[in-house]
DNA sequence: CTCCCGATAT
DNA sequence: ATATCAGGAG
């Protein structure tokens, strides 16, 4: 049973979430591209890697391979060098280019702004379709859930899953869907600075006071 | 579940 | 030395 004097659950969410506007005003997609096949490729390559890392490869790499049919094209070894800094290098190459392909042969040399097409593309699955859906397309399809978005959602009490589609399905109830992404661009930014995964900077959280897991 | 993987912080 | 970083595939 719920109780009347505590916040709700959704109430909670809601008040975080402005919170986290007034925090963070001006928080965007920290990736940098120019077009949704580069928007794409920099977000197959954030993988366990910081999206600064990326943006150190990304103006040489586009610089080289601008676009899918370059990307299509690509010598396989020299797109490997160009994204050998953010790891997992052999896996992101290969799925980078087989998308390419994919993009150039089956969608008209267009990314598809459907999470279903999205998902045949190999190397892509909700999470990098949510980003580019929202940030290329500007259609909230999803709550993007990286690594920040599960674990800040886990911390503040809004889920109590470890597998991020079901994350996802909790905070999709929680939040008004145009929402949807800035909740995960700003609890990135609050997960980078503050809420980090070793040591949380409790103290100078301005969430503490909603945070079930806060130490302040 | 394991594997993929380099750069950086702790 | 070890944990972590806008994950995804087998």
């Amino acid at each position: 049973m719920t109780t009347r004097k505590s916040p709700s659950k959704k109430q909670r969410a809601l008040e975080i979430l402005q919170r986290l506007k007034h925090l963070y005003p001006d928080a965007t997609c920290s990736l940098n591209y120019s077009t949704p096949v580069q928007l794409l490729v920099a977000t197959i390559l954030s993988a366990q890697c910081t999206d600064e890392r990326v943006n150190k490869v990304t103006p040489a790499l586009f610089g080289r391979f601008p676009d899918a049919a370059s990307l299509a094209n690509a010598d396989l070894e020299e797109l490997e060098n160009l994204v050998r800094s953010t790891g997992f290098y052999r896996n992101k190459a290969k799925n980078i280019q087989a998308a390419c392909r994919m993009i150039a042969t089956e969608f008209d040399s267009v990314v598809p702004n459907q999470m279903e097409q999205l998902l045949k593309l190999p190397g892509v699955a909700r999470k990098t379709a949510n980003v580019v859906l929202a940030h290329a397309y500007g259609i909230n399809a999803g709550v993007t859930v990286d690594t920040h978005v599960k674990r800040l959602s886990q911390r503040l009490g809004l889920t109590k899953h470890a597998e991020p589609i079901k994350i996802e399905q909790d905070l999709m109830k929680l939040l008004p869907q145009p929402d949807w992404e800035n909740w995960s661009i700003r609890l990135i930014y609050h997960g980078r600075a503050i809420c980090k995964a070793r040591s949380p900077a409790c103290s100078a959280c301005e969430l503490a006071d909603l945070c079930p897991t806060s130490d302040k």
